[in-house]
DNA sequence: TTGTACGCGTTATCAT
DNA sequence: ATGATAACGCGTACAA
């Protein structure tokens, strides 16, 4: 029975009845582990299964209604290294309890969102875990309403949801902030996206209250939150320090942001810390290796993807978990070499 | 009906039907685009469908002998970036035909690529991309033969596949190793893993060939080629600059070795290019950022997924691919600032 | 202890 | 053009 046979019959339960010589209620019996089987039968059966290379059907066990254990995973673009720790830490959790993990990218389009969440309904999976793009999308809303299994978000944040898993980006802006403002800087710069999450507000709400809390005025036109790319980055670094007053000290929020940002500040010829001060979220082997080490905004995303799937197996398995639970995860701040006074103070 | 009603009665073609006013037959004909069917009918059960939520059971479908139009690709660990790449590859061209990928992962454990072999049998898959972990492993090669779909392989080679995806390692090798003995290096040692695999073999006939293309021997002492893991760039980093004869140039072939091996380097307090040279393999961030910038054996996951999947598509399609069709991609070598003549050379 | 028959939701075939 | 019904493979209640 070679692989490349084109017809491929499928070997079933009968198969195997017929092979060890039994009924097709025995070989069940015998699969499913019921203890009223003779010992010399389950070696007969057993041993049918073997030589025929049989497996149960999930198609046919799902349309009895077992559950597919499968759970489905919706972000935006899987080359984003946070995304990937996510992954799997959800896969590690998942795996343990038997269930299986389908990724699927939305290119951030609300519209491939929906075909993917009807998909999963289609597919009968038992729960999602989703980072959708844009939190208050109506059609979105809906069709996750609408989908019939839990869904839990991931650094997202939505009404229909049943549990969400976020980062305290709040508290890390506000301390990276803070650690900026004692510094002497007065003109900070934040480059980020994600206006349309909680990421992205609870960025700006750290930020805020960081200026708030040291009586500093924030101003908005050093603000550049239209994107995560690393052009995006590059071309704001550029349009920042080609202000008449240009800040002395640029946050970038976003990992894919780092990189452009390092590229335009070297292209301007500036050196970091002494001309401009840098700190970037998240934590990443180039923040920590390029010349000078980056001061960082650190969490675990690997975490996040454990604890978001561990919060869907509690609803998947219909726990009474109170609505809108909602996970945090610590975000740290992380001292290197690219902070410093800035050079007004010095000189002055 | 509410998301959070813990009794969700699942909605059918009776139902729909029902709700029509029709026989379920003329609901599977309206869904399925039969022409004959009445404009005023085709519009009852359009909006029956609607109003009702109605999405067909995919497990219904897949028991009357439907493909799943699903798709597996099992690797070792989704967080390596070039897998990212190529999953995304592969799910671009996939999502095109309709199909959609289920990505696990191995941790590199044969027993779990088995299982998930199995598993993927069980839920039908209509084809697997695979990045075995071993080549020769007689179970994994046993369950791969039986697995009953076709099999497609990324930058590994076995003879049971119905082909085989790869990056041209060889000549990247050869290229960079030729670069460096032109600028007078005669030890390169190389830092690599994938013992078991097409891409360690290829990387070290690359080697091999550029030294005896060039007349120079090749010292066994300096092969370290056991793991990819940055700890063991780190600490193999270390030990070959401890040796009395003390290797001039390191290449890196593995994407996490490079963080390793920089860092060795600059614990001994080395500079680059001057004290060694520094070849890394793929091309990452790190890689352009870091000063000095490094020189890479550059080739893209990308178009590997890519490749990979249209392949598949033609397997599953049932095409008649001729056996053990190898599709290569291109590698390139990238000069950059970590390559320069040994100080030997300088020196005398 | 083991065998038989039904139903899950869909599509295809036949009858109307 | 539409309605009724068999079949896909599994699990299970019930009969033997």
């Amino acid at each position: 029975m070679t692989a490349k046979s084109p017809r491929r019959e499928r070997v079933t339960v009968h198969d195997v009845a017929r092979a060890a010589g039994v009924a097709i209620g025995t070989v069940s019996r015998v699969v499913n582990g019921a203890p009223t089987v003779t010992a010399e039968i389950r070696q007969r059966v057993e041993r049918a299964i073997a030589e025929l290379g049989w497996v149960p059907s999930a198609a046919a066990q799902a349309m009895r209604g077992a559950p597919t254990r499968m759970v489905g995973f919706i972000f935006s673009d899987i080359r984003n290294p946070l995304y990937s720790a996510m992954i799997k830490g959800a896969e590690e959790v998942l795996e343990q309890y038997g269930y299986m993990l389908v990724v699927a990218s939305s290119d951030g389009q609300p519209a491939r969102e929906i075909a993917l969440m009807q998909l999963f309904k289609r597919r009968r999976a038992d729960g999602l875990l989703f980072s959708v793009e844009q939190e208050n999308n109506p059609e979105v809303l809906r069709c996750a309403a609408g989908a019939g299994y839990p869904i839990v978000l991931l650094e997202r944040e939505m009404a229909v949801a049943q549990g969400a898993v976020g980062a305290d980006h709040r508290f890390g802006l506000r301390h990276a902030t803070a650690h900026l403002l004692a510094l002497g800087h007065r003109r900070i710069a934040m480059i980020s996206g994600g206006r349309h999450n909680r990421v992205g507000r609870d960025r700006l709400a750290g930020l805020r209250q960081a200026h708030e809390e040291s009586g500093v005025a924030l101003d908005p036109a050093l603000l550049r939150l239209d994107a995560f790319t690393t052009e995006y980055g590059l071309r704001q670094a550029q349009a920042l320090l080609d202000m008449p007053d240009p800040p002395t000290a640029i946050i970038a929020a976003g990992m894919h942001l780092l990189p452009g940002v390092l590229q335009g500040i070297r292209m301007k010829g500036l050196d970091v810390p002494r001309d401009i001060s840098l700190v970037a979220s998240n934590d990443s082997q180039l923040a920590q290796l390029v010349t000078p080490a980056v001061d960082v905004i650190r969490y675990d995303g690997h975490a996040l993807g454990r604890e978001a799937a561990l919060l869907l197996l509690r609803r998947m398995r219909g726990e009474a978990v109170p609505a809108n639970t909602r996970v945090e995860v610590p975000t740290e701040f992380v001292l290197r070499a690219s902070s410093a006074a800035p050079p007004s103070r010095r000189g002055g």
